[in-house]
DNA sequence: ACAAGCGGGACTACCCGTTGTT
DNA sequence: AACAACGGGTAGTCCCGCTTGT
């Protein structure tokens, strides 16, 4: 092998990732990503053809990660408890935990970054955050069956609709959070899915109402 | 009237809207909106002295246009129905039927695309968009008060957050429609929503798992 | 009209004729160009939406003034002489003195500096080019048949070959001066030309053998 | 033979000189060079250490085939008869051939090409196209000059710009080939070349206008 | 001999904003 | 008040050639 230039194409995607994240796409320069990164416009264009390449190579790294994030939180949800109920409510507060401490590092998600100058985003890169987040929806819904199959949803519910909830509500906390600057804005909003789910497959509804209240 | 260089400025406020929507703030420029608009530079810097001076006006018409559609739906809900809660339920799904309508014209909120340019953005315009978003909360909040004052809530939750959580997935919503190319994602989003509320302002939760409708 | 911009247009355009002519098209810098023209690039890109519009233009006005050329020097032809053999003599000879000062001025010809990168230049242009060069041809084409009408050809001859062999000699020549440097080469191959036009429609060649020699 | 570095350095010189003859040589980028080689940026860099260096390589190669060329049609021509005049005509003919041959596979002359782009051209690569030409002239002036010993011009004339007036069809007629897309147009200039000489050098021009053949 | 990462500069294209002119 | 011409700067792209490694 000759020089590795893993390390430098990595370097370009960090801080290429980190300025996306901030300015969105269009509005990073390739001359800002270079300077971020500590390379030359050379290096850049060895690597990256042109500026949509990077944006694919973007999208396929975090989509990488964010497939390992989904099957970690769910392994450890799956370790912790054994009822699948259980495991969607463990499932949904791990997720709140990383998703805030994923704000305080960087207050956006990728895909929704492209998202918003779709437009712009060539058909591959698109197709690449859609299966990305289809998957979230797919595993969510076959443990949301094996719940229902346990315990008899208290309303007629669409299982799909209710799985998407869960990356919905994590995109619209990503653009409360930028619009409204609290970072813990997000757990707020998956503490409600819990309650939902909670309310939605209790078996013994009438035995909650000895806990009352309501915060301000 | 004589000649009304307000006709000239909404046309470029129309064009730059949808694009701006379409492709981000930052990948819109200033020829393109005047393209669109069918006027010149001179026309353009006749009323807006800079590209950020669109933008703010585009924010400003964009919060005034939101907030009258957020009295008229809760207007309308509170004509439609007199308990507090079915007020609430009603509002999300007549929120449901706009939302899904302005998906189909242009897919994404204006503010959400001015947010993933976060800090490109003057603070001036970051701060109508902060309170915008508080406003739907603030009005939402006051509703649900209500409704836990009638009927207490059947678990402890955080009624701020449970506000917000319109917005939080109408927000998502638009990012998750851009994604996947489904207009009406929306309506199965708020779907949930409602059950949440049913479920959680439930007087008679025993009586439920026969009869899944709501009562009144 | 606001300021006249046809005076830089024209500005631009002498700098990248002469630029083109003495480099070719592709090394021939946009920059080059104004710096010589003395604009500056949002003038250039003004006038020119992108530097093909500028090659076009080139061979646009070229062949414009080529037209002229070639009908001026035909009128004079024919007020010169009123035999038709006569007067193709006499082109000939007035083009020589026309071309000869031209490569002195620049040697070089733009249509020939366009079709050395023919793979490059878009199909309008090279269009344009090659019905210019038709046109030298038919003109020439069709004071050869008055010729051969009046003074029958003493051997079978393609006339249509005939007459484009002008505009062959002079872009061979126009090579040849390049490569050997000598602005007079034309000259001796448009004699050469008139010598075969001589002997080919002679109506007495037996009288001719009186004249020997050759020249070193 | 042990691994022969020259093979490589061929292919490098054969995609090369397509390309330049396609698009000149400013326009044809080393990379552009290296992918229609088949080799890397190293390869092309061990043996060119330039691109100007490849440029006169080019040219190198080109004026020895050149020159090879015009031994051996001059060769064949002097085997195919023994009165200077007919070698002349016999050699014009071979050379229509050669060249209508060639102006299929790439129309177009390296040298003219590199002439095209004089200014840009080091002085070495220059004198070599000089040169070449200049043989062209030299070998066919000195047949001119037996011809003319055996067969006294009709007319008086200049066996320099005579000779010359072969490389200048060609190298115009690949410029007018070029320009009209037809390969067979070399012929016709060339046939009109073997004309005029025929009727210069006709010992007795009375006797032609009868049969247009050529005279043993 | 060859392979590939890299440096930095140059090129085309475009962008935002201003200036005159009618 | 509308508009073309213009100014200067920046964007993305590509290019040549050097260096480091095998």
């Amino acid at each position: 092998v000759p020089r590795d230039g893993s390390v430098n194409r990595t370097r370009i995607l960090d801080a290429a990732e980190t300025l996306v994240i901030a300015h969105g796409f269009a509005a990073t320069s390739v001359d800002a990503v270079i300077d971020a990164a500590g390379t030359t416009k050379g290096g850049f264009f060895h690597h990256f053809p042109s500026k949509g390449d990077l944006g694919r190579a973007l999208v396929e790294r975090y989509a990488a990660e964010d497939a390992v994030v989904l099957d970690e939180l769910l392994e450890r949800a799956e370790r912790l408890a054994r009822d699948p109920l259980q495991q969607l409510l463990v499932f949904v507060g791990l997720l709140a935990d990383e998703v805030e401490a994923a704000m305080r590092v960087a207050p956006g998600c990728l895909f929704a970054s492209f998202c918003y100058e779709r437009e712009l985003v060539d058909a591959e890169t698109r197709a690449l955050i859609e299966s990305s987040l289809r998957l979230w929806g797919d595993r969510i819904e076959a443990k949301l069956q094996a719940a229902a199959a346990a315990y008899p949803p208290r309303v007629e519910v669409d299982l799909r609709a209710l799985a998407d909830q869960v990356t919905t509500l994590v995109e619209g906390a990503y653009v409360m959070v930028r619009a409204l600057g609290d970072a813990t804005f997000v757990r707020g909003q998956l503490e409600q899915l819990r309650s939902y789910l909670e309310l939605l497959f209790d078996p013994h509804p009438a035995a909650r109402s000895s806990s009352p209240a309501a915060a301000a």
